[in-house]
DNA sequence: TTGATATTTAACCATGTAGTTAAATATAGC
DNA sequence: GCTATATTTAACTACATGGTTAAATATCAA
């Protein structure tokens, strides 16, 4: 019987599954938002994003400060180092199948890898929600 | 109206945001396994695990390879470069909160802190776990 | 005070998820 | 063919999620 680690995984992830948080986390990294300036891109109620931001600010990966009527959204990233270390300790296995192939390439020389790739941005992608 | 991105990278964030399936993977990146040896470290059905792994599957991060009557489960860990690569872009954001803590203890000079942060490889702490 | 603006809460609905037990399917081995 | 094993499918329950509209709350501004 396996015992369960980390509550803030769970929260973090789920907050990440969502296109919408997704995209709300990304106009925020461009600077803080109001929740309304926050809402107007996407087709939905504000009540509905109201309660995408709960959901972030639940992950801890949103802060609300109170602005006079206004309520600032502030980004904190903080949540997405856990994530991305938990998600890292599978990097060798990605990789892994890079070297295979260019080993397969270059008769298998396991120290002249290539990873450049991973530098690469990856969310020029497409649309298909 | 924002139009949404990558299907994959919600479900490999779905994926991920259970404590079950997390603990598969892990079990998984020590070696391919059957679904009832996987199963059994869990306290549920078997049919339980069946939907896990079917979650797993479809978020491309596991393979089923029939043998026999064994289905043999592999870690295919390729969709959580993507995963990662799109977290990885709120990097220096998480880093800059440890800069902010750094410029604040050296009396805060706004212009001489970060940048070069900002070049640190993505992959710099897992590599070889 | 009155009204407009910003945002949340409440009540509701549809769908998805995670679990259950029981039954079905496929295969191995006699 | 018979039986045990490995795994999935079916049918069901409970709860979470993401959306809606309508109403409530808080604050600004006249």
């Amino acid at each position: 019987m396996v015992k369960y680690q980390s509550r803030t995984l769970n929260s973090t992830f789920a907050a990440l599954a969502d296109p919408t948080r997704r995209a709300i986390l990304e106009r925020l990294s461009t600077g803080d938002s109001s929740v309304s300036a926050l809402a107007e891109p996407f087709d939905v109620s504000l009540p509905a994003i109201s309660k995408q931001l709960r959901v972030l600010e639940r992950a801890g990966l949103l802060v609300q400060e109170k602005d006079g009527r206004v309520r600032r959204c502030r980004l904190d990233a903080q949540p997405m180092k856990e994530a991305v270390d938990w998600i890292a300790q599978y990097r060798r296995f990605w990789e892994d199948q890079l070297e295979s192939l260019a080993g397969y390439l270059e008769d298998l020389d396991p120290d002249d890898d290539d990873v450049s790739e991973d530098q690469k941005p990856v969310d020029s992608e497409g649309r298909d929600q």
